[in-house]
DNA sequence: GTAGATGCAAAGTATTTGCGACAAG
DNA sequence: CTTGTCGCAAATACTTTGCATCTAC
């Protein structure tokens, strides 16, 4: 069975090069949030001839066609993952940078409403919790 | 009286410069969140010697002494405001760019009921909610 | 066959830094 | 005085782009 990111390709008519394969199966295969550098260095042990260019243009496409998300976490780089029904947000450790996605059905429809009181229809967001570890 | 940023300044032990001074006195009354690029545009008007470089350096510093806070929107360059006693997240126009300042406790308070949840102790957040305007 | 994708290196942005001159406490 | 700051230009980090070549459909 194909990997889910190059079956959204097909959904979506996004044409499926060597290099598209490639990065759609590390991304599919990735349980974290890699930034660009990183995605790079997993591509390339798959194949070495793929450009940096190549990737930075691949997720920029993937991203517009909605099968990843970008975020941009506290510290410069961008990072991905694969966007899939269930939305979540991250709850940040600022010590070890372990991310934890979470969900809260209350937080979500609170946003909703403060969108509302406000005259707006929200669109997106963008949560992050930046926390320590309590000394359990 | 000295404007705000001048006074935490002081409080904070900061040495006060010329160039500083300028800095602190253009953010103190900018009602808005200017990204450096604007932020040196107004202060060049009031001194057109003052470099970039001392702009970057100043919010930085500011920044750390906990004077301004650093936000990092969509789409690239980052924005300061004046941080003051009360907190507030940010409703972005996306059409627009308009940027409206809110607060709403009980989102506040569920945060830390997550963090808490996965054993952490909530030190920072960021919250953005993107939306359109409502055809009203 | 053709429109679009790739690799490369060069160009863009945003931000930081080394260094000699200078100013605040 | 002495330590830290400034202005300048060069350096860095991340991302985008022009162009000639190549490939998926």
């Amino acid at each position: 069975m194909k990997h889910s990111i190059e079956q959204k390709c097909i959904e979506k008519g996004v044409k499926l090069t060597e290099q598209r394969k490639i990065i759609a199966k590390v991304m599919s295969e990735s349980e974290d949030h890699p930034d660009v550098d990183e995605l790079y260095k997993r591509v390339s042990k798959l194949d070495s001839k793929i450009s940096i260019a190549t990737v930075y243009r691949t997720v920029k496409l993937f991203e517009e066609s909605g099968i990843l998300t970008k975020h941009e976490f506290k510290g410069g780089k961008a990072r991905y993952e694969e966007l899939n029904e269930s939305h979540h947000d991250h709850l940040i450790d600022i010590k070890s940078g372990e991310i934890i996605e979470f969900v809260d059905e209350e937080i979500e429809k609170l946003q909703e409403k403060v969108a509302e009181k406000y005259g707006y229809k929200l669109v997106d967001h963008k949560l992050e919790l930046y926390g320590v570890k309590k000394n359990s």
